[in-house]
DNA sequence: CTCGCATACTCAACTTGTTGACTAGGTCGA
DNA sequence: TCGACCTAGTCAACAAGTTGAGTATGCGAG
């Protein structure tokens, strides 16, 4: 039931396909949202019936033709209304997590391996998502941006993703010398 | 496929029932992976079929009987096989970050309650976190625990999941008070 | 002595989310 | 000019997650 709503808030910047949607919800969404196309598809589909978005066809030269999305009065009005209900609390799924909890009678190797990547990953992440920052700032200091931009909605949840990702690299670097240290007790022991 | 692998974690800390395993997720698994207790009922009972654990009904005077669960020697196997495995990168789901994204059209009251109680629901989690590690460590200090311990991979969820917190307070304190000023400037505009 | 909470589950119905395959034209580099 | 990747989707099948109700007993507070 929230998928929609996290739909209508990202079509606040503007019409958009299903295709730019996806694409948008990887980029900035994904962050606290994520989905797969697929469900994107499916959900625009049950939106536009339930009358919370319109469609229009846009007819193209040189590429498929697509359907632009956009809030109508009634989507704008479901949404302001989500804002108002209580939420419920975070859902996370990590499988690193379940694999760090398990690697003391696992692959030890491959369990470093992975949060190796994951660092690696989160560092990308942190380096999109300084580039949005700066894209979203434009020429103008936090200050500035803070006191004249008419949505500091998209801002504050991208510092949320920004802080996450540091959060995750520090997180990898310390298991990786925790259990770098484990390895070298097991393999030498006393 | 891998709330399994996340039960089986659990059950390295030795048998429980899915009573307790309920309890156990919520205080400490639900950190990085979330379910509800039937979700937990019917994945066990998959699992016993699979081979993966193994039940042993405990009669109990004064209360219902139960079925305490074990790893088996198959389910060891496949947590490690599970380890050695790539991972798929980390899902959320948070609604009180779609909330903030469309909080510019929304509900600002409404938000920033929403905001602030989840800054108090962090705290309270911190806290009971801290408590868990100061279990954890018992009389030792943190290297000296991290080098006797047999298992150090529930220690490393559990600062992440510690950290995860902190962020979320820092966090929604931040973001309370870019829309307070907001706020102030909405109802007396220049 | 009753109300509500804790233990310890089960069952059924429903909504979401995931996976894989398929269509079909366009562009770009080797 | 061939293959790979990008745009812009659709369809079907399945797996996973959520909600709500029901069962039964015991304990302690008021």
């Amino acid at each position: 039931m929230s998928l929609r709503n996290a739909v209508m808030a990202a079509l606040l910047d503007g019409a958009a396909s299903g295709y730019d949607l996806a694409k948008a919800f990887d980029a900035s969404v994904a962050n606290f949202w994520m989905c797969t196309p697929q469900q994107l598809y499916r959900e625009l589909d049950r939106m536009e019936t339930d009358g919370l978005i319109e469609a229009r066809t846009v007819e193209q030269e040189r590429r498929p033709n697509k359907r632009l999305f956009s809030l109508t009065a009634a989507g704008l009005e479901a949404l302001a209304a989500f804002t108002a209900e209580p939420h419920k609390p975070t859902a996370i799924r990590d499988e690193l997590l379940v694999a760090v909890m398990a690697a003391d009678s696992g692959d030890l190797e491959a369990v470093k391996a992975s949060l190796r990547e994951r660092k690696q990953w989160a560092e990308a992440k942190i380096t999109r998502y300084e580039r949005l920052k700066a894209k979203l700032l434009g020429e103008r200091t936090e200050e500035e941006f803070l006191a004249e931009a008419e949505r500091v909605g998209p801002y504050l949840t991208l510092l949320r993703g920004l802080s996450f990702e540091r959060d995750n690299v520090r997180w990898c670097a310390r298991s990786l010398t925790v259990l770098e240290r484990r390895g070298a007790r097991l393999d030498a022991p006393t």
